[in-house]
DNA sequence: CAAATCCCTACTTATACAATCGGGTTTATC
DNA sequence: GATAAACCCGATTGTATAAGTAGGGATTTG
């Protein structure tokens, strides 16, 4: 499986948020700066996952982004589907509406691809933005360089 | 998940192949007429079959493809791999040596993204080429419209 | 040797994605 | 109520991949 830098970014920003103390905002600028993200894809990014109800924004000054939920219950498979598009087929990613490939498709290679990308959502469902924030943590107290967050 | 037409083509391909008389051989021609295919496409995908050891090829009058194996032992995984290049993370589609994402990927992700993979390889292992070409002469015969094999 | 068939390399075109730019609007503070 | 910090949004550009094209070369059989 191949993520996007999109979708890198994104759980990159979301790890960062679920680190950040609960309740406060974090600041687009310094999120960019600190894990080398363009800042400007970056507001894009957060934007998306405003959309999909994954975090909530403050405006005006000292405002920002924060968690809308507990990073439990956040999925890490709807993190890459509101990036990414649905992962099982009926639909076609980013609201392309044209004639539905299903059709073309056989019978049994539709019901394969139909298979597979039910593992796929399974497999992200294992684990949620806890579990990765959680994982990265003890990643970056195991010595592993991990220049990334909060120096 | 989604397939690029040319996997959709080799699989195709590959189920016309294994309801084709055992140890005779089919043309591209006839294959890329019936099934709608391009026909020049259809030479480079079952070129890289032959690569990889999926199907055999006589040349010369009266030539054609084969499959090299039973039907049985052709798992839908190696058929995926063989035209979209490896599932799974470390080794990047189509030889391609640049400078590797895994690195640039939090453990958290690159973790993630490997499960996901062997999620997604185990999910295509359970089917072979024999499991989906049964399945698809069912579905021709419960008189679902498939014009494709055999008129 | 002529015809049928596969074999190989390179080229072309269309689309998606990554990233940037430029300019707004809203809100909080002083 | 002016200013600054942050969010909002559309247009644009460069690159990679997908999909298909083109044309000739190599082999085998009648």
């Amino acid at each position: 499986m191949r993520l996007s830098k999109k979708t890198e970014y994104a759980l990159k920003a979301l790890i960062y948020a679920a680190r950040h103390p609960e309740g406060t905002t974090f600041q687009i600028k310094e999120l960019a700066e600190r894990n080398g993200i363009p800042k400007k894809f970056l507001e894009l990014i957060l934007l998306e996952l405003k959309n999909a109800g994954i975090v909530q924004s403050r405006r005006g000054v000292g405002g920002g982004y924060l968690l809308a939920r507990h990073p439990e219950a956040v999925r890490s498979s709807e993190i890459i589907e509101a990036i990414e598009g649905p992962v099982v087929p009926p639909k076609v990613p980013k609201g392309r509406e044209r004639r539905l490939p299903r059709e073309e498709l056989s019978p049994a290679v539709f019901r394969l691809v139909r298979e597979t990308s039910e593992a796929i959502e399974a497999a992200l469902n294992r684990w949620t933005l806890a579990d990765l924030a959680r994982e990265e943590q003890e990643a970056a107290e195991r010595g592993q360089r991990n220049p990334m967050y909060f120096i």
